[in-house]
DNA sequence: TACTAATCCTAACGTTCGTTAGCAAAGAAA
DNA sequence: TTTCTTTGCTAACGAACGTTAGGATTAGTA
């Protein structure tokens, strides 16, 4: 029965994400994961061919979720680049908080992937990132956005967005929605009061 | 000859904070860190306790340093908040920068300390943070800073200045000062303009 | 009923891990 | 010259690692 099959794997993928993103990749073994699910470490593999497949599944599939609502966000051409800015990272929040574990282990274990793997996965990353910097470079362009850098801006931009899986925690006093339009506030307006 | 020992004892921590910075610590072996060295495994416990310790010198060194950093900053209580905040940032960027690589270790690699070590550090962690927060808190207070959510606020800053190692690399076009000066003003006016 | 696919087990494989014991060389200090 | 400290080696320890082979059980399909 497929659809079986499909739901023990994907809970295997789901324990292994959890336990990646709390112990690290390389300090979680087959056999604290099979605890975890309930089986013996051999049994994993009627499911997976390695440890690895477990963790490129992980970081790849959340490299097309980013894509995904990048693409999107900034598909209105008619809308000036600054609120395509804003949907973009109103995106990048909710991919984020949508699987937090997952996208802790995307952001911070990828470097555990084999080649060809590991340079595969760079690219995709780098070509998200020239997404928002073409984004900011646009608002840059037509006044709308203060960045006399947009390299530098688009760096620090998703640095703020990215540190998120560290601290959110489903269920608290903010919703994802909320901590999206805070995170696009803070960032576009900046702190300091001007006069 | 007492520096002759630390001179090697630090040249041993230094190595152990690269490989742990690109590898992580788990998937860092003693083994490789004594390749490194040019030397054997064994010979690395003449020098050391245990790989534990190596990681735990690194992690709270930087505490330390972060620290001292953020208290010179933060000192003159004849200036408002906004500009103490501005060379706490600074700070930060400074320690930051001088040693790339055990900031990574820092920011990321604290998990793999075992108990009691783990808990004590996040509690430094917790009290630096603090600082923050509460610089923050005064400037919105006195009118300075535009900061609905002090914490949150804080939080976002400080995602932003501790993604920098993952990018950051020594001799790049721009100097720690100018990184440090950029940050600031990101962070404190925004991207968007304003009428 | 017979067959197939899914699921999990036990037992073990070869390898690598952190660490230790015991010994040796070499230079500084006495 | 003797002594001590530093530094490093080889060899090995027990444990844990990812993975595999081969068999058992179960449930759905024909």
């Amino acid at each position: 029965m497929e659809t079986v099959q499909l739901s023990r794997k994907d809970q295997i993928d789901q324990t292994a994400t959890a336990l990646f993103r709390t112990r690290g990749f390389a300090a979680t073994s087959m056999r604290e994961l099979a605890a975890a699910l309930g089986m013996e470490a051999g049994s994993i593999y009627s499911h997976i061919r390695s440890k690895e497949e477990l963790l490129h599944r992980i970081c790849f599939r959340l490299a097309e979720d980013f894509f995904a609502g990048f693409d999107e966000a900034s598909a209105d051409d008619a809308l000036p680049a600054a609120p395509r800015l804003r949907r973009a990272v109103e995106s990048h929040v909710r991919v984020l908080t949508t699987d937090v574990a997952a996208s802790a282990v995307f952001l911070h274990e990828w470097r555990h992937l084999s080649e060809p793997a590991r340079t595969e996965f760079l690219a995709l990353r780098e070509r998200y990132e020239a997404g928002f910097r073409t984004l900011i470079a646009e608002g840059a362009a037509a006044g709308e956005l203060y960045a006399p850098d947009p390299d530098f801006a688009a760096l620090t931009l998703l640095a703020s967005l990215n540190w998120l899986p560290t601290w959110y925690r489903p269920g608290g006093p903010l919703t994802p929605p909320d901590i999206a339009h805070r995170l696009a506030n803070q960032l576009l307006f900046g702190l300091e009061v001007r006069s």
